[in-house]
DNA sequence: CCGGATCCCCTACGATACTG
DNA sequence: CAGTATCGTAGGGGATCCGG
């Protein structure tokens, strides 16, 4: 035991306790928005950019488009484009980020369980 | 507006509007390191100070050190100094920290299924 | 309405040295 | 062994302007 965990590729421990590779995690849902673009996008369905923008406090429309665009590299949200004037782009979790679903319920889960509400 | 869906109630605090806190999660668990050092701490006990850097590939003393403070000041880890020579110091998951247990699962079922194993 | 292109700042992160 | 103390850096994040 006590094999490193690199935090470059995934790596398992030989007893079959498998450590699954956070970093490449992080990777794909860290970061300041992309967990909140995405529980929006899986919990309340389709959103177009500008009304995504509404729903999350302190978004630039810069950060929004990157973390976006990100997020449709990894596969996690599909965008679509309507040419129409004035413009309309629909965004969407794909079933990728669907599946990630037990992974919010589960933090919030924790949240509700072992966080005091007055807590900062 | 853009009222839940609802899809699981669960989702959503007691008014039935509001998501659960992405930002305040993050500050809890975001950054290079949490998420590696609490997996470890859960799904692998107790670890003294070395050891746990010994597990973590490419943390510096420095890292290791600021991170396991921030956790211990939110209730993730607990330090228990014993005064010997030499020192030793054990980290360990608090009850807090093993809650999470049901978010790394989760976690880790999602990249089994999602993740290609090949992908970078 | 939905961005791209720039420029800039801050802080998370890290290298190194030193200590009880 | 298990840390602090300093100092330096990169890139994530942001403000602003411009365009289809």
């Amino acid at each position: 035991m006590n094999k490193p965990i690199s935090i470059e590729k995934r790596q398992f421990s030989e007893d079959g306790d498998e450590l699954c590779p956070m970093p490449d995690i992080a990777k794909l849902i860290g970061g300041k928005w992309k967990l909140i673009i995405l529980q929006i996008l899986i919990f309340r369905g389709m959103k177009r950019f500008n009304e995504l923008r509404r729903m999350i406090d302190g978004v630039t429309q810069t950060m929004l488009t990157k973390q976006l665009r990100a997020l449709e590299a990894d596969g996690l949200v599909e965008r679509k484009i309507y040419a129409e004037v004035p413009p309309r782009v629909e965004y969407r979790a794909t079933k990728r980020a669907h599946d990630l679903e037990a992974v919010f319920l589960a933090m919030h889960d924790w949240w509700i369980k072992d966080n005091p509400p007055e807590k900062k």
